[in-house]
DNA sequence: ACGTTGAGATTGCCG
DNA sequence: CGGCAATGTCAACGT
């Protein structure tokens, strides 16, 4: 990786055109290629950046970078105060634990969670237009469908209607009904989705994950 | 801004937890407190990160960095190799042209270019599902809700399909017909508008860009 | 190879 | 201030 503070002016073109004024900055060019502009805020993200596979020119009083898809990255140098170039090696990788696997793993082992009474029949259960994620029987054997996301949003909603349209369609899962379960439900996704007859419910990931992943204990 | 270059290991727990094993990266502070922790490659997005507000406590072996959310991202160091302190100073800014904002306002101005015959009643409708973002109506008389993307895909052919029918069961704007108007309407968006009765047409954004924001000359 | 989906997002707008 | 949508996403996974 090459690291350099330089006051500098970037130009993009691209997806869209962006432009930077004169301004000392952080560049970063990674060993795939990549290059980053950083300020000194503005959260995780560049200012601008172009991404691998790219190509760099440096022209010494500028930088031109480019990708076979047409866009063009240009960094202009007015005065370059540190350039610094380090050997990082290979990266081991993240582990991540918390994301929307581990919620729906969760509620397969306890679907009563989602709704008193709800026992699953089948995860992920693969249809034309993808799998849905939990399909349960209630009390009364009808069939549910549940979408399960970390955060559920309009097109969560969506999404189960389709499901839910087409194993009606389909005939062999009937009558069928959709909930959907997530930690957060936003507004307006509880809007549509009881526009559409479905139910949603909130899930307490805390409490979820404090009754453990395998069977619960009856006694 | 902070710049190190080192190994180190790190942990985040928060919206989720996360490892990084130990191996050599380059982590950036910024003025506002922000930590990143960039690997060689990958983009333009940090391993690992804790956004400002937050508060970091250098133990020298350590670092712990803490928000008010109650997030934690602790780093510790096997060996630090490089320590740089410099000061970037203000951001002017970045400016940016071409982007959805531009495209729906070139169209209000414009709206035969969606469609001829078009004029523009409403933008940015006001309904109980979100804003329309051009609510026409042509020659005939018939209501035309005109959804603008940059790039049509399904999502905004089910947005559209939404707003369509609110429209239709609240009554004041019958009939009513959509258009999904776009730089680039991807296949599948085009196969599902037609499925669902919906025009998509896609817009020349120089050519539009060319005709000018303000009402366009007639003679 | 391409399409789909999820993600610790961040920003801006508007109610 | 909160809800919501857009973003030059990007990466992983499955067909």
């Amino acid at each position: 990786m090459r690291i350099v503070v330089a006051d500098c002016t970037v130009d993009y073109e691209g997806r869209l055109a962006a432009t930077l004024s004169l301004a000392r900055r952080l560049l970063m060019v990674k060993a795939d290629g990549s290059v980053l502009v950083h300020a000194d805020s503005g959260g995780y993200k560049p200012l601008n950046w172009m991404s691998a596979p790219c190509f760099l020119v440096d022209y010494g009083d500028r930088w031109e970078v480019t990708n076979p898809k047409g866009e063009k990255l240009v960094v202009r140098f007015a005065q370059i105060l540190s350039d610094q170039a380090v050997d990082l090696g290979s990266e081991p990788g993240l582990a991540k634990d918390g994301v929307e696997a581990h919620l729906q793993e969760l509620l397969a082992a306890h679907p009563h969670e989602v709704e008193p009474g709800l026992v699953l029949v089948r995860r992920e259960h693969a249809t034309a237009l993808g799998p849905v994620d939990l399909l349960c029987q209630d009390g009364d054997g009808c069939w549910v469908a549940v979408e399960v996301k970390r955060r559920g949003e309009i097109a969560g909603v969506e999404q189960l209607v389709r499901y839910i349209e087409f194993l009606e369609r389909e005939g062999r899962h009937r009558p069928i009904r959709g909930v959907l379960a997530g930690q957060k439900i936003a507004p307006q996704a509880r809007t549509l989705a009881e526009a559409r007859g479905l139910r949603w419910t909130e899930i307490d990931y805390d409490r979820l994950r404090g009754l453990g992943s395998g069977t619960p204990t009856l006694f």
